[in-house]
Formats: structure tokens, C-alpha cells, sequence
DNA sequence: TTGTATGCGTTATCAT
DNA sequence: ATGATAACGCATACAA
């Protein structure tokens, strides 16, 4: 059997390859029933077009890349990366894209990001997160004049983005600490080049200032975003005897429950826990985890949406979504709240 | 600036775009003297070959699919898969090869898959895991005639695969068991349309009845690879009073250890648990979990290994490389061994 | 050893 | 409304 090409398509549709190629790119100017005929021996054959020819021929290949740095060496297990690939995937499964998936260490590979992904100029557009605030890499990809979003904040906003309501969702928390009666609030953040952690971090402490009660500076410390950073990192505050703490993620909120446990203070009773993302994980924690849940899948989702949206009309102005949060109480801050054991 | 093409490249080398095609991919017969100065041009220029021009030439255009089936909804979040999406996009970067992830469900999406995945003819391979025994996709596969691997056993030794030892890390597990003097052992195993779980299952039979222990057959369970699956099995399990369990993940041990403890029977005291894979979560259980390890990064490393040969030689005989395990001994097997609260 | 000419499968321009 | 034809950027058989 003959190779399965356009041409061959035309042909069995008796008609030229310019009508054939209308007709699978849905452009008008073709008589219904011409139409119809195309379409029967493309359903038939099953003819879908070749992305390279496509791409060479100056059109879109359908191709989006997502490119996620690593900060760590196995960070591509941190469950929040897992939701955003999962949402990203099924976001492109359903618009008929094809996904790249880019990862790389802040080093030297982040150049080679940007020979490799753009200069082959296979994608149509570029997803980046866990990026930093200023990173090169935006301007960089500015510079590169490709369609591209950001997930996560980020200070620039002639550049899509979508992420967390990070302001919003900090405040819940630091509300849910405050009626707990906590004095004594501590805060283990990521990294202040990370735009979520800055903006977590400033909207409790002025919550909390507003409310009457300043955090006192001994209790804010700065880690990297692991759990045994945050382990460590709490080790040392505990020393400030804080009554709560408000951790910027849920992986990180790990590392400080078994800090303070281990120190021996009961959880929630002499210290409330609050932390970020709710992960599924977070539920099995002893005990389980309060935290401000964030749907991460969504936000992939979000992105396909925002980037379609930029190589369709690279000059419409950018949009920032913000997702809503929601408080999930559980054992680590008021006793008995979705307890382990529960029978389910 | 004019576009950076390879006619450019060789114009300002002032050669012909045949030798700068030659250079550019490494073939011989090129004086060394042009050789260098192409060489230059494309160092100082940066040129990148464009990817889709390439492929459509009838060439390679470094570009690997990694096809995953989700068999639930949330399957991605599986640390598993995590980890093998870590191990192909390190080596691809490694070989310069661009990579494409494909998440798809078993229902029609799989239909899809091929669709999509082959007939646009952008991959020049492909990686495919979680299939089943006699997977339709498969053949499908092969009769498409695309390169491709698989990350774990199949029955078909006509295709190149990779996956950890299954035999010998389930003897790993049993002889343990064995050796802890315990009498009545359990498996809770994964679909037996799963062909690691096949080979583990009779592994570790044939072991304990070699052993003249052999296994009660309501001591074995088959369910789906998630943890909550494992937690409801485990639960009907324990009335035929176990004092040890084998199961095909810790993913799925995780299940079980909460089942037993919930019974209120004593972990590693009354009831042994040995999972399969050693996930980083597992040294964090109550107890750790003894598990027997695998290198799943690995895995992902030699299926792109795996695949290139095949790609370069598609008619050399397919390789099977089985990858070494070994035994973590932890807290659910052995009284205070890997504990929780270790100073680390 | 190097250059010339042709084709890969598609889209886009321009006729008809 | 439809068809012929020229790109798109590269590899390659063939000629020199």
C-alpha cells in the first residue's frame, strides 16, 4: 500500500491537494459535498498529517513543550511536578497537541534549553515553571520571540501566567492560625526568588500584623524547598519556641511535623501546623496535615489554555490567572481532625 | 539578520550546503581544513539544524515518545513513574534527543495513541510501559514498524525491553521471609495481566515451596496496583490470619501496612511486610518498610539506550537487560531497624 | 573531495 | 470554489 499522504487523499477524493489540505484544516471556500467526500476518505484511511511537513510548510506542528528546572536531583518526585505534567498531558490529549517534556538543572542545561528547544523550532510554544523572579530565562525566552506562559509568579506581567492564589490562600492560613489563638506564629519559606514563596510569605506577615500580632523576626526562616531542609530549618527555630507554623509547601511541612515532633511537642496541642498545596500525601501524615489546597492539575490545564490562546494571537495583551485556594482543616492544628485511623 | 539556515551556514563557510550538511553531521569524506571551517560558522552562528526539515528529508529527527498508561486517575502522581520520567529525560538530554511524553488511558485514548503517536511520524521511537501481557498495543506496534521498547516484562522476546530483575528480587523478599521463621505468608499481588507481577508471584511461590512452606492459597490476593485497593484486600486478608506479606509494590504496601495496623496486630512483632521497589516515601513509613530495591531511573536510562540501538539497527536481535535488585531490611520485618525517629 | 539537483509532505499564493 | 505551483530547510544520489 502507497504511502498515506495528502496527494494520496486528493486523489482517492478526486480532488487537488490544495482542496484536500482546506478541507483537513477546516477552512472554508469548499463546497459542502466536496467537503464531505475529503472528509470520508480521511475517515476511512485514517489519514492524519505529517507534523514535520507540516511545520516546514511554515504552519503550526501542534507541538507544546513544558519545561520544568530541577532544582534538586530528584525533584521531578515532588508530587506537585507530578499533578502539573499530569494536567499539562491531559490539557494537550485534548486539543491535539503533542507534549515535550524538558527537564533541566539550573546550570549549564538551561542553556542548552534554550538551543535545543528553540532553535530547532519543532514546538509551537513553551510552558516554564519553577522559575525564579528575574530569571534570565524569561527574558531569554522574550528575546526568542516564541509563545510562551509561565506557571507561578512571576514579577513581569507582559508574560502569561497562571498559578495559585497565593496571596488569598496565605491569608486563610494565617486566619486559621490566629482564631487557633497562636501567639507565637512561625513561617518556613522557600527561597525568596521563588515569586509564590515571597508572596505567601508577605501575606501572612501582614495579616498577622494587622491582626495585632507582628511575627517576630527570630521566627521566619528561608530553606530550600525540601523536606530535610525544612527539617533542619525547624530544628533550629523551635529554639524560638513558636506555637505555630505556617510552611510553604506541603512537602516542606513534612520535614517541620517530624522536627517537632521529634523534639517532642504535641501537634496541634503545644504547635499548629499549616502547609500548602494538599497533596495526597498530606492526608496520611500523623497527623494528618491543615493545609491550603490548591488544584495543581488545573493549573496545567490553565496553561495549555493561556499558551493556545498566545500562539493563536501573540499580541493580545497577557492574562494572569489565579486560582482559588481552599482551607482543608485537619489534625495538625485542631486535635482529631481527620485522625489516621478513621474508618474512612 | 537573515534566518539561520544550513544554505547560510554554508555560504558564509563558502562551501555548499551538501558539505556543510556533511560536517554538520559528522559524516566523512570532507577535508579537515573545510571540516574546521564549517565548524567554526556553525560554532560562532549556533546553528541548530530545524528539526522538522530534518525528519522530512528522511531522516532522524531526535525526538523519543514515552508512552505511559494511566490505569487510574491519579496515576502519574505514582513516585514509579516519577522516577522512570526522570531516568528518559536524563539520558535524552544526555543523547541530545528531544523527548515526548504521551500519558493516555486505556479506553480509547489508546486508539488514539497510535493515531496521534504514529501516523504523524514526529517520533523516530518510542518507549512504552505499564502494558499488559499480549497488550494489543503491542502488535499494534509493531506492525506500525516503529522503533520501540518496553520498560517491564512482556511475553514477546521479539521486542527490546528493560525492567528490574522480578525473579530474583522476589526470591530476595521470600528467603527473607523465610528466614524470620515465618509460617503463614501472604501475597497481595498486582493483576496478573501485569507481567512483573506474574513473575514475582510465582517467584516467590515456588521459593516458599521449595522451602516445604508452601503458600496457602487464601493467603493470595490479586487487586489493582493502588494503595487504597491493597488497604480494602488486606482487610478481607486478615482473616485467614497471615503473619507475613509479600506484595508487588510499596505503592500497594503502604495499603497494606495501614490494614494490619488498623487490625491492631503489631508491625514487624505479629505481621512481616516486605514491598517491591523502594520508594524514597518508604523509609518514612511507621514502621520503614523493608522493600526490595529497584533502580527505576536506571530503567529509563537503558530503555533510551534500548531504543537508540534499535533505532540505529532495527534488524539486530532485540535485547532484554534485566536490571539487579537488592534487599532493604527496614523496620517492617526486623524489630527496630531504619526507625522513624533515628537522629538520621 | 565537493557541488548540483531532486524530493520529502504540507501550506500559501496566485490563477482560473 | 478549485487547482497549479512555489516555497519551507534539509539530506542524498549523482555528477564533476
Amino acid at each position: 500500500m502507497a504511502k498515506l499522504t495528502l496527494e494520496r487523499v486528493a486523489a482517492l477524493a478526486g480532488v487537488s491537494r490544495s482542496t484536500a489540505s482546506r478541507v483537513v484544516n477546516g477552512q472554508d471556500g469548499v463546497r459542502p459535498e466536496v467537503r464531505r467526500r475529503v472528509l470520508d476518505v480521511v475517515e476511512v484511511t485514517g489519514f492524519v498529517p505529517h507534523a514535520a511537513a507540516r511545520r516546514l510548510a511554515g504552519q503550526r506542528a501542534d507541538i507544546l513543550g513544558l519545561a520544568i528546572r530541577q532544582s534538586t536531583e530528584q525533584v521531578f518526585s515532588d508530587p506537585y511536578f507530578a499533578a502539573l505534567v499530569q494536567g499539562v498531558s491531559g490539557a494537550c490529549t485534548q486539543h491535539d497537541q503533542t507534549l515535550s517534556l524538558f527537564l533541566f538543572r539550573s546550570g549549564t542545561e538551561h542553556e542548552d534549553l534554550t538551543a535545543r528547544v528553540l532553535r530547532t523550532k519543532l514546538i509551537d510554544g513553551l510552558i516554564i515553571t519553577a522559575t525564579f523572579i528575574d530569571d534570565p530565562l524569561l527574558w531569554q525566552l522574550t528575546e526568542s520571540a516564541i509563545p510562551f506562559v509561565v506557571v507561578g509568579e512571576i514579577g513581569n506581567s507582559d508574560i502569561p501566567s497562571v498559578d495559585a492564589d497565593n496571596h488569598g490562600g496565605a491569608e486563610l492560613a494565617a486566619d486559621h492560625l490566629l482564631s487557633l489563638g497562636r501567639e507565637r506564629i512561625a513561617v518556613v519559606t522557600a527561597p525568596m526568588r521563588i515569586g509564590s514563596a515571597v508572596t505567601r510569605r508577605l501575606a501572612v506577615e501582614r495579616r498577622v500584623a494587622s491582626a495585632g500580632r507582628p511575627l517576630d523576626p527570630d521566627l521566619v526562616v528561608e530553606c530550600d524547598s525540601t523536606e530535610e531542609a525544612a527539617y533542619e530549618a525547624t530544628r533550629t527555630l523551635l529554639s524560638a519556641d513558636p506555637d505555630a507554623f505556617f510552611v510553604f509547601s506541603d512537602r516542606m511541612a513534612v520535614g517541620v511535623l517530624r522536627a517537632v515532633r521529634e523534639a517532642g511537642r504535641r501537634v496541634p496541642e503545644d504547635v499548629a501546623i499549616v502547609g500548602f498545596d494538599d497533596l495526597p500525601s498530606s492526608r496520611q501524615t500523623t497527623p494528618p496535615l491543615t493545609t491550603v489546597r490548591q488544584d495543581v492539575n488545573r493549573s496545567g490545564e490553565v496553561a495549555v489554555d493561556l499558551l493556545l490562546e498566545r500562539i493563536l494571537r501573540p499580541d493580545a495583551p497577557a492574562r494572569r490567572v489565579e486560582l482559588p485556594t481552599e482551607l482543608i482543616v485537619r489534625g495538625s492544628t485542631v486535635v482529631g481532625r481527620g485522625a489516621e485511623l478513621s474508618p474512612r
